[in-house]
DNA sequence: TCTTATTATTAGGTATGCCTAAAATGGGAG
DNA sequence: CTCCCATTTTAGGCATACCTAATAATAAGA
């Protein structure tokens, strides 16, 4: 069985793999917060147990076994959070650090269980889509707000769910999923913009608009 | 921090210590799998941080600090395990064993959250005591079905949680939580009995009798 | 192309918690 | 009151996953 700090860099290197292709070792030293050589040496672990190949100095990348441990832990993560909001009231920006810790103990039999009980939900609460059991994720292609033209009226597809204070603040100028903004102003100086969110003009920094993304209305 | 495995340390020495008084190497030993020299190690470790007392070849007890550390373990457990019950319908046989991981990563949050969708219980789904939050545990004096009287009418306080097959069992032929029991007859050769519960006559043997906690009905 | 800065890897070492084997202790049998 | 032996502790090691410091490889600039 995968220890919970591998289980932690596959999941990290599905995530990063979406955006760098190849992954680099400063990259995953960074987001796992432990040194480039503790970096080397995982990585080095994982390859011999075949989850990833390994270029030296190049970078890795998942193989198909590897890929679809990351997508079961995934899956357990974004179920998590979805019960952890609509069962136990949690608030929105709570879930993501409380479902970091039980995605690695959930057992198959809890994960249908709670899947069963949600309905088999196909996103979780920031609008992730929750990958299926034997690994296959629809992602649905959107734009970050910051690159929405002025005067289009858009609809939130998804939000950032791991900064809990952005996130706190999202909520309570009432930027949530599927609700509706309107851009009214596009300031060119600083990037930040005015927008309608439920008829409320508000303005929002140029952080808070990268970290919305959305489609048209 | 206590680590998982500390807490599963101050749990047993906690449980073992109502029958015991003195808790020894050997049987915390057995009881945790691991050989009587890691126990050894451990045990100087744990007294060295003050959770425990140990006087070198007699044995160890919890100081007060460590008796509240392990009742909120066992609380957490407790809690858990009646939340898989009640809320995700998990089979009684079941919950102990997912229990033993959930105790360990369950934050406050996550228990109080927990605790108020329950409606604050004071039992679990096998008639074990939920400590309060402050450590307080009540615990109700019953006896063994074994030890009930020939003719004599009782209701079931608590059963054995540890053995899954067993607990399977003993749902299997209508033993629960709160039902009556009328002892039929006692067999002197083997301890097993006959009994009537609810309304239907069942022999059960003296290991299924030993491990049903009952009082006059 | 050569040098330098950045990035990655290897070497050597730590902490935790486990193990086996060897030594110490102390309670009961004689 | 001894001696024996089961129980307990200590000694010496191992695995995992981390660290710092030193070395190696690559990329970028002159
Ligand atoms: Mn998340
Ligand atoms: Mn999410
Ligand atoms: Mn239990
Ligand atoms: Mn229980």
């Amino acid at each position: 069985m995968a220890s919970e700090q591998i289980e932690n860099y596959l999941k990290q290197i599905y995530n990063l793999q979406s955006d760098e292709g190849r992954v680099s070792t400063s990259s995953l030293s960074k987001t796992l917060d432990v040194t480039p050589a503790s970096v080397s040496e995982m990585v080095k672990k994982l390859a011999d147990e075949g989850s990833l190949t390994h270029t030296p100095y190049k970078g890795v990348a998942l193989t198909g076994e590897g890929e679809l441990l990351a997508l079961r832990i995934i899956r357990k993560h974004r179920l998590w959070e979805m019960f952890l909001f609509n069962v136990l009231h949690f608030k929105l920006e709570e879930i993501h650090r409380e479902a970091e810790r039980f995605e690695h103990i959930m057992s198959d039999t809890m994960e249908e269980k709670i899947d069963e009980v949600l309905g088999r939900p196909t996103i979780d609460p920031h609008g992730h889509p929750i990958p299926t059991r034997d690994g296959v994720m629809r992602h649905v292609a959107g734009l970050r707000l910051t690159d929405a033209a002025e005067g289009a009226t858009m609809r939130v597809l998804r939000v950032n769910d791991a900064d809990a204070e952005l996130l706190q603040y999202m909520t309570s100028i009432g930027i949530a999923l599927h609700m509706t903004i309107v851009v009214k102003q596009k300031m060119n100086f600083d990037n930040s913009m005015r927008v309608a969110i439920d008829g409320r003009d508000v303005n929002i920094s140029s952080t808070i608009a990268a970290s919305v993304i959305v489609e048209h209305a």
